[in-house]
DNA sequence: CGACGATTTGAATAGGATCAATGGGAGTGG
DNA sequence: CCACTCCCATTGATCCTATTCAAATCGTCG
């Protein structure tokens, strides 16, 4: 692998407090892929044979049912996907595929059980990681069973325009399709609810969308740090 | 606390690979109280100052914002919760409240983060309980976001039946306003949902349900691994 | 320029929520 | 034991939200 990756990798919360040689032996053991844009990196209901760490590019989660499928989240680098099935050692619960042209670790899950079993420092890591990550599934799951979509919509820039710099003025990160998935609606009803939101200050161009009036959009999405926040 | 209860909760996945002296240290310092119905433990916000056991009796998980409510989980004996905020030194996501009378242990969030520190068997096993409390909450994520609530309630169904034996005669566990929250639907949809499932053999009487047409609920709800089932 | 995919808009429908009213036990107190 | 009350569940009517299907528009890329 690109050895300008590695401290990258390095210095994931997962990665960085175990041991140097615990670390090594998981590299070495990984395979860095480039993928074109929408390919399936993984399947659910398949086994979980390798654990993957976005390098480059974004990787959509997604899953189906019944002719039906939604986005459960999009993943951007540095960070890892699907740690869970891994350290189970059992199937994926999600299908993944590259949203764009994307430079992904790939580390067998073998390995990863491995380091899991000898490396103290790495088993807690993983705690953290993990414990991280049902935090945020739950959070997404309050949004969906107390919000309404529009107030999901608000919220949702509430926290890009954040994420973004707090300046009323926000690049879309995905296109609208996988951004409705995410939320929890079709793309139509998202269109709907952007208009739904013009009296609150928020106009779209594209993948731009301003928020002229911040304080009416906040009063109507009502952001809690217990649903919205992405720390703790 | 009483010993006879001692043994259940030693020999939960959770407990039961860490070493005597740790838990010996946990049982110590935590105590075991009896609740009322309809009490309320904790409030979501709060600093997670204990982790809880319910040993006895059950209850519920939800959570409120803006003047709605959501029922997010009910917890049955022996098991923990807020686990994850307890290990995070964070503040609890969800509220909690006892269902019916409940027997309850409550063991100090600072005591478990110690053990967590010292006990490598206990920090592995925290990893297996939080990838597997994550899998279940992405489970039922995609039930949410992939089905309609009579698809839900049909699968709901299936799986109580096939908890209590497949006998094609269900006791409903909690009443129904909980099970119409859990499921992410009002009460009176629930009932209207109930009957939509007429067709499909469904009959109620009470907290008794009858699945009189198990092939045709099975046919509608499309039961499936990856949402549906618990292990793994 | 033309084709394709993404987005938007419109119209109709379905799914679910809300509000209001009624029926039905379970528990309480006389 | 019976009446009363309260809460839960059901039903009806209506409203609102969101999906579906169809068509138009826009922009991008070859």
């Amino acid at each position: 692998m690109r050895s300008s990756d590695l401290p990258t990798v390095r210095q994931l919360g997962l990665f960085q407090s175990m041991a140097d040689s615990s670390f090594e032996k998981l590299v070495q053991a990984a395979y860095l892929q480039t993928f074109p844009a929408q390919l399936e990196l993984i399947t659910e209901g398949d086994p979980a044979d390798f654990l993957y760490v976005v390098i480059d590019g974004s990787v959509e989660l997604f899953t189906r049912w019944n002719d039906r499928e939604s986005t459960m989240a999009i993943v951007r680098p540095v960070s890892t996907f699907i740690l869970a099935a891994v350290i189970k050692d059992a199937v994926y619960l999600m299908s993944a595929r590259t949203a764009r042209k994307s430079r992904i670790l790939i580390i067998p899950s073998e390995n990863v059980r491995e380091a899991f079993a000898e490396d103290d420092a790495f088993a807690r890591a993983i705690v953290v990681e993990l414990a991280s990550c049902y935090r945020t599934v739950v959070k997404e799951q309050k949004d969906l069973k107390l919000r309404t979509a529009v107030e999901r919509l608000a919220n949702r820039l509430l926290r890009y325009d954040h994420e973004q710099g707090s300046q009323g003025r926000i690049e879309l990160p995905y296109d609208k399709r996988a951004i409705a998935s995410l939320i929890g609606m079709t793309p139509e009803n998202l269109s709907r609810a952007f208009n739904t939101l013009k009296p609150y200050g928020v106009s779209v161009d594209g993948a731009v969308v301003t928020l002229g009036d911040i304080d009416a959009l906040t009063r109507l999405a009502k952001p809690n740090r217990l649903i919205d926040h992405d720390a703790t």
